[in-house]
RNA sequence: GGAGAGGUGGCCGAGUGGUUGAAGGCGCACGCUUGGAAAGCGUGUAAACGGGAAACCGUUUCGAGGGUUCGAAUCCCUCUCUCUCCGCCA
């Protein structure tokens, strides 16, 4: 969310901003809507002090000029409120600028490659897809699945369930040891307010899934990702400057509806509905987003090179990022099967975007102001295993266990 | 599921109808004190919104919403969250 006051003095810039992101702002829209809406609050307080002088005075002649007044008051106030709600629903909506080194375009087409690492594998045989590795003694399991949750659902079986288990252990531990970042375990059902304050709602309610409490105000939510839970930790908080940074870590399942992806990614594990992700946020001072985002770059990208899988990284256009981030780097892994680079990281600065809307505040020198937040995958899980099992695979169908993930797999060589 | 207690400022905590934005304490900031620090003393210290170039001014806010009243942190209703006890349960 923006800073409405910006808003009012930078409304082209905001408006030409915007429009790099393909979102065209009415800004004529606005601009009547907010003047109207100061216009009836003004209208309001100048009542609201006449009462209160009225109030205090004790004198009962005045008592009947009061009651008028009140009701003048709550005429105007229902009137304010309304005309508040439009113009919130038209703030809400609005994603974040995105920050001037950022390459702009319609869509991914105008990502730019920032570098390559990691030597793609050779293979002297055609490297099967993780699905056909997988069918080896059921261990990717679509079949059953499906049957007992429908489609883009997945049961992993024996050693490549414990490949889940290991791969998450592996990374927790590197970013809580390694990285400094703090290990949470989360809930992963949330209010609607948490889900507004990350940017899932009010504009991609399509994607999440909805859970049905029986007694209960607030709508909630299955997280899709973790990001939602381990950001929303500092909502409504006012935190002392010597608290920051603040660094989490959580592995959750993430759950998404999917929506208007159908037919893409159907075949394998690469797109489901519940997929394991290790998740990493950062809660810092504003004027550090982007010092910060290369440092969360660096942890995700660690994983990939300890687990010695080609990858890349990619600068998102202003068309490709999400919705809360001013900046998005996203690792693209090597996958054998499709002989392209698949992504497997996002890793975003969201500047204050998220933090306005959470209320989510630090005490600074001027006074207190809104943290900045970061999230990024570190990684997703699911696809880390699609990226293992494809690079490491032998023509007998068995994978080899890198190194550094042996101790993790009861000290296994081979899958 | 049954019974009870409670949600007040950054935090703790007074306050049951009329200058209470709210005592007191802690914390924080600044100053004095000190060789320096601690302690001590003094002063200051909420946020949101609106107006203003600014100084500053105005309005709102005591879990949320509604009601009673000329006037509500205080009375009434609904909801919500937290805690305690009992029951049930992984």
């Amino acid at each position: 969310m923006h800073n409405i006051k910006d808003l009012r003095k930078n409304l082209d810039h905001f408006k030409k901003k915007l429009l790099d992101r393909n979102f065209v702002f009415k800004t004529e829209n606005f601009e009547k809507l907010d003047k109207y809406n100061r216009k009836l609050i003004s209208e309001k307080e100048s009542l609201e002090q006449k009462k209160g002088i009225l109030s205090k005075s004790k004198d009962k002649s005045n008592f009947e000029k009061s009651k008028k007044i009140s009701e003048d008051i709550s005429k105007i106030s229902k009137e304010q409120i309304t005309a508040q709600h439009k113009l919130n629903e038209l703030l809400h909506i609005l994603p974040n600028l995105a920050k001037d080194d950022v390459p702009i375009g319609k869509d991914e087409k105008s990502n730019k490659l920032i570098k390559k690492f990691g030597t793609i594998k050779d293979f002297d045989f055609k490297p099967k897809s993780h699905v056909d590795l997988g069918l080896k003694f059921n261990q990717i399991d679509f079949e059953t699945a499906s049957k007992l949750s429908g489609s883009r659902f997945v049961i992993l079986r024996n050693k490549i369930a414990l490949l889940e288990r290991a791969l998450t252990n592996f990374m927790l531990d590197i970013h809580t040891t390694r990285f400094g970042y703090m290990e949470i375990s989360p809930p992963l059902i949330v209010n609607e307010d948490v889900m507004f304050g990350t940017g899932q709602l009010p504009k991609f309610e399509e994607d999440q899934f909805e859970i049905k409490f029986e007694n209960s105000d607030q709508r909630k939510f299955l997280i899709p990702t973790a990001e939602v839970v381990l950001t929303n930790l500092v909502r409504k908080s006012l935190i002392n400057k010597d608290q920051l940074p603040q660094r989490f870590v959580s592995s959750t399942p993430c759950f998404r509806k999917e929506a208007g992806s159908y037919g893409k990614d159907t075949k394998g594990i690469f797109r489901q509905h519940q997929f394991h992700k290790v998740e990493l946020v950062s809660i810092i001072e504003p004027n550090k987003c982007l010092t910060e985002l290369e440092r969360m770059l660096n942890c995700a990208k660690y994983i990939l090179e300890k687990l010695e899988l080609p990858f890349q990284i990619i600068l998102l256009s202003t068309g490709d990022m999400g919705f809360s981030a001013e900046k998005t780097y996203d690792i693209e892994v090597w996958i054998p099967s499709e002989n392209k680079y698949r992504e497997i990281s996002s890793c975003s600065s969201c500047g204050t975007f998220q933090a306005r809307r959470m209320g989510a505040k630090y005490k600074s020198q001027n006074g207190n102001d809104f943290v900045g937040t970061l999230n990024g995958s570190g990684l997703a899980v699911g696809r880390l295993i699609i990226a293992l099992l494809e690079n490491n695979q032998n023509e007998d169908g068995s994978i080899t266990i890198p190194n550094v993930l042996k101790k993790y797999m009861n000290n296994l060589e081979k899958i």
